[in-house]
DNA sequence: GCTTGAGGTTGACGTGGCGTCAAGGTTTGT
DNA sequence: ACAAACCTTGACGCCACGTCAACCTCAAGC
């Protein structure tokens, strides 16, 4: 047989043929006087084995191992441990479906808003007009597409009691004042207490554990950084 | 924020990101003056949305793509073929778990043995110390290594009764005979008109058809070839 | 003989989605 | 002052081959 007819006979390319005999995975057999392969009905016996076990998703170095030990016991314990692998591609996929279902069905019933309904709702809830509140609808638009349907709708429900008293207490537009102020206005200690005084223990908390991460602080004014950095001070003076 | 900050937010690496500003998927952002890429809120939605759409299974092409059309209607065609795409996934996940299952069975109650019970009674069929039921037990070997089980089964229904037969009226010893043999040998036209009253029409047909497939004739001798180079000729004609 | 077509040979580059150096400059903390 | 942890660009590595290049060999038809 040449190179042609084995890679026919198991069904591969003749490229995956030298490749496998590139790796060792394959013995190079007898060469004709021309240079060609000649390869036996043994090479394709070989040949067919490896191709099963890669078609089972082995790697190619973890075939080899496989022929190499050769003696049942590691055979097993890959191929159990490649079941387990298979199980969890199997769940995540089956995830990913889910995720898919609940997109596609929201998509159906909304199709040309680029929100959930629930975010929907909460920007509704933001004071038109706020160049402030403009920062806290980009945080609800990054939490509505990078999070979960769950992970959103929790943090939801804690952020938007919050925001509709701030609305409603005036407390965007107060921050917006402070976007041309330098840090040591007079108005920002007062808004830093009003601010410790709505704010739910749950809040202070993580406000108080995560206060510099995600940047969120970066896009605002000196002076609408300052509220903040007094607010978090008095939070953890508070939990002391 | 920064490149580190804004991939820790999302949860990808900075190398991630620059990479997305290779490929064109994210916009480069204002560089501050140590050449630092700066990046805002608006930058860590849309790299969000590019990571979800990735999660979900879509190439980086196709996130392109679907960003750029923006509108909704190309984004529910792809998820609808990513879903059916998923599908299959899962179902070929399955079909190779249900072949791992079949394996590890066959493991666990002959854990020796390279090949299938009944395989092995097959082989236990071929005369001993026969250079030609070699051959054949290298086909037979590739047939278990390469075939499912099925089509194993199968093929093996059809093999047996003409092994067995072929056995017990000596057709392997003389073809053994022939080893050294040249074409030409009187005993050839006898040996063929012998095989071909013990074949059954099923593999007289598959004989006819596939007759030179496969390379299975290349490790005889050349009285072993004309054996059977008569034999199809004689099948042929019968069959007109 | 010549051509043509279908095989074969080695070698090298392409694919996708980044990981992982290398070799520098910047900022931050002690 | 110095280390540690950032940032920059550029380039190679990974996996299992596909694909092309440039060349050789063999059988068939003119």
């Amino acid at each position: 047989m040449r190179i042609g007819e084995l890679a026919a006979l198991v069904g591969v390319s003749t490229r995956t043929v030298r490749h496998y005999h590139h790796l060792g995975l394959l013995p190079e057999p007898l060469r004709l006087s021309n240079g060609y392969r000649e390869y036996r009905l043994k090479d394709a016996v070989v040949l067919a084995r490896v191709r099963r076990l890669v078609e089972l998703g082995l790697s190619l170095d973890e075939v080899r191992d496989v022929l190499a030990d050769e003696r049942g016991r590691e055979l097993r314990d890959v191929l159990v441990e490649l079941d387990a692998d298979l199980a969890r591609q199997q769940e995540a996929i089956g995830a990913r479906r889910a995720r898919l279902a609940v997109l596609l069905e929201e998509a159906e019933l909304r199709p040309d808003s680029a929100v959930s309904p629930e975010m929907a709702e909460a920007l509704r809830g933001l004071p038109p007009g706020s160049r402030f509140a403009e920062l806290d609808r980009e945080m609800l638009a990054l939490v509505d597409t990078a999070a979960g349907p769950d992970e959103r709708d929790e943090f939801l429900a804690m952020l938007r009691p919050l925001m509709k008293t701030a609305r409603d207490t005036g407390i965007y537009a107060r921050l917006d004042e402070l976007a041309e102020a330098r840090p040591d206005d007079p108005r920002v200690a007062g808004l830093a207490a009003d601010l410790a005084g709505q704010l739910t223990g749950e809040m202070a908390a993580l406000m108080v554990a995560h206060g510099s991460e995600g940047g969120w602080l970066d896009e605002m004014s000196a002076a609408q950084r300052e509220v903040f950095r007094v607010l978090v001070a008095m939070l953890k003076e508070r939990s002391c």
